[in-house]
DNA sequence: TGTACATCAGTGAACGCGCGTTCACTGATGTAC
DNA sequence: TGTACATCAGTGAACGCGCGTTCACTGATGTAC
């Protein structure tokens, strides 16, 4: 619980500190998002959290689309970024590992992104799908399946698979621990910190390579 | 678009096809909720489709919360069932292939399901957490984890499994494509339907028990 | 068999609440002279 | 250097809308006599 300040005037208040209300505001805003839902959160509640009037999300993002637009692209830089560097590694071999720690490093740090973009893209009729999917396919969709595709053509990757549900596969089984942390966190006993990422990166890295099967 | 019926004054109504109006609320409600969330979804719009008055909810279910609970009620019976039925089979061996075929068969058939309890597992502080956390664990805790760790002790199974992170990668790697459809189907060229679930499961088994690396 | 009536599935208009959004205003800051 | 003023980050009260929910009623059905 943050304690507001004290006495805040209106009119132009002094500059230390100011110029970070936006940031608060996207950040107070991708908590409250990510664990009740867009339309579930009010703007009041973001803005106290936020120390801030309600009115300044119209003032900064236009309206609450807007602010959800800040957060899910802050988000997807996060994302992109981390993804588009662990590919392009000069290196050979290794792919699935370089893939699967990236992504995990991501969204071990940042769980309240896997689980705004869910949201976001199971709501049918939203227009930010539109941003996403947009952004999704112009900077992913040629980074990812063409990696896979050529790690198969190579023979590091059996040859039989299909990259699209390679992809889907991986990102899957990276992601639903961090989705569900809330609900099964507690029944099966886990928290979101490094140490869990660690230990479920050597998991997945191992499922993904070797399978689940004994006696090899 | 379902035509209204044209002429429906007030009083009892003739008895044929009355009863249904509870189970076609349902099936309106899993289908709305699961396109849109609970919270964007409007008690008026699930009873316009449901060719009923938003008073009904109320009739029948008290109110919003407990058409949400009907809805997750019947969708939770789905799956126990077939995931009891599949884990029960006194046959020995392709636990995997059995847990995965049960579980893609019902969710291919009902893909609101996972989308559904994906959403009401991230909300925070729904009082359905409640209900889901206690059926899931009374329900589903008790089956999947013991039958993955005998299989694991028999060494059907790498012995290194942890089985809490087992099932984790499982539901994961099985449900991304169902909850992703929306953005996905379209971005990576697929629909859900019969072709894409056999196709689907065949690719799973075979990552699940065996991995992705080649040469073996 | 005919009739009076209790039942109860369902109506539909209205309620109040909380939401996102608007807008006329404020006053410390930085600047021009 | 001192002063007048344009700027603009931010206020806060108010608005209207659409939501979930309520409730006094309705009238076809099934039943008792």
């Amino acid at each position: 619980m943050r304690k507001s300040s004290k006495a805040r005037g209106p009119g132009r208040p002094s500059s230390v500190a100011s110029l970070q209300a936006r940031e608060r505001l996207v950040s107070a805003a991708a908590e409250h998002f990510s664990r009740n839902g867009f339309a579930a959160t009010s703007l009041r509640a973001i803005a106290r959290e936020a120390d801030v009037t309600p009115a300044m999300v119209a003032y900064y993002f236009q309206d609450k689309e807007g602010l959800l637009q800040a957060v899910l692209e802050a988000g997807l830089d996060l994302l992109v970024q981390a993804i588009r560097q662990a590919l392009a590694e000069p290196c050979e071999g290794a792919l699935l590992e370089r893939f699967i720690g990236a992504y995990l490093g991501v969204i071990n740090a940042h769980a309240w992104l896997p689980r705004i973009l869910i949201q976001e893209v199971i709501a049918r009729d939203s227009p930010l799908r539109q941003v996403f999917a947009r952004r999704f396919a112009a900077e992913m969709l040629p980074l990812v399946p063409p990696a896979l595709g050529r790690a198969i053509a190579a023979g590091e990757l059996r040859t039989d698979l299909d990259p699209r549900l390679t992809v889907m596969s991986l990102v899957g089984m990276c992601v639903l621990p961090y989705i569900a942390e809330p609900v099964l966190g507690p029944l099966l006993g886990y928290r979101i910190d490094p140490e869990f990422g660690a230990q479920f990166t050597a998991h997945t890295v191992a499922l993904a390579c070797h399978g689940l099967e004994g006696e090899r």
